[in-house]
DNA sequence: TTTTTATGTCGTATGTTTACGTCATTAAAC
DNA sequence: GTTTAATGACGTAAACATACGACATAAAAA
């Protein structure tokens, strides 16, 4: 009963959330900056890549994809990552939306 | 032992994730926003416009507070709470800066 | 065919966030 | 001076996130 109220407000307002959380850890805006470098963009590079264990990297990759912020595409044994160029696009455009909107130019006092 | 490895990386990644940790409930989200519109400010406005109990929002907004992205400022008994511009223009420029470096234009394969 | 390698899934301990009721404080109204 | 009103602080239950070891799977190498 406690809980989860977010579903109480607008719909775009709980998108921004949802990306938002995803950016909310280092490591995944770490994977994101190293993918955006990177050619060969292998799973195994990215765990080498990041400080923290090759599960918990893992996890944080099916995050990313969940949301589509990266794809997946498996190559016999090893998966390659790479960025949703659309996705991050999209993004940029409503953060910079929202900001905008919350950037109000006549100052009431403080 | 196990937990909280965030400070393995990069300062500037950190404060992103901070942020948009921040950001990351529609809650805030809408606070945000109603500060953006309204003239007056007070915290009692703010919890009637939105849809949680006094106590939570009181604790979104001292969230909000603690990374500097709103002021409070006591008038009697009331409170008034206002937008930091300073702060949101930075954000912006932060949250840009980080988009801008992962949007690759020559997509490899994916 | 057996072994090795790359990856994902599961279980789980620990820490954090969300949500809210109750209590404390302090200013204004009476 | 008492009462009412507006807030914040405290305590806490439930949900969620983080981190990782152990297990599972399936391709490649031996």
């Amino acid at each position: 009963m406690t809980y989860k109220k977010a579903d109480l407000f607008d719909k775009d307002l709980q998108r921004i959330a949802e990306v938002a959380k995803i950016m909310s850890h280092p490591a995944r805006l770490a994977i994101l900056r190293y993918l955006a470098n990177c050619k060969t963009c292998i799973s195994g590079d990215i765990t080498n890549e990041i400080p923290l264990s090759r599960t918990t990297v893992s996890q944080h990759l099916q995050e990313l994809k969940r949301v589509g912020l990266i794809h997946g595409e498996i190559d016999g044994l090893k998966v390659n990552y790479c960025l949703c160029n659309t996705c991050i696009t999209d993004i940029k455009k409503n953060f910079i939306s929202f900001l905008d909107e919350i950037s109000i130019t006549e100052n009431i006092k403080c």
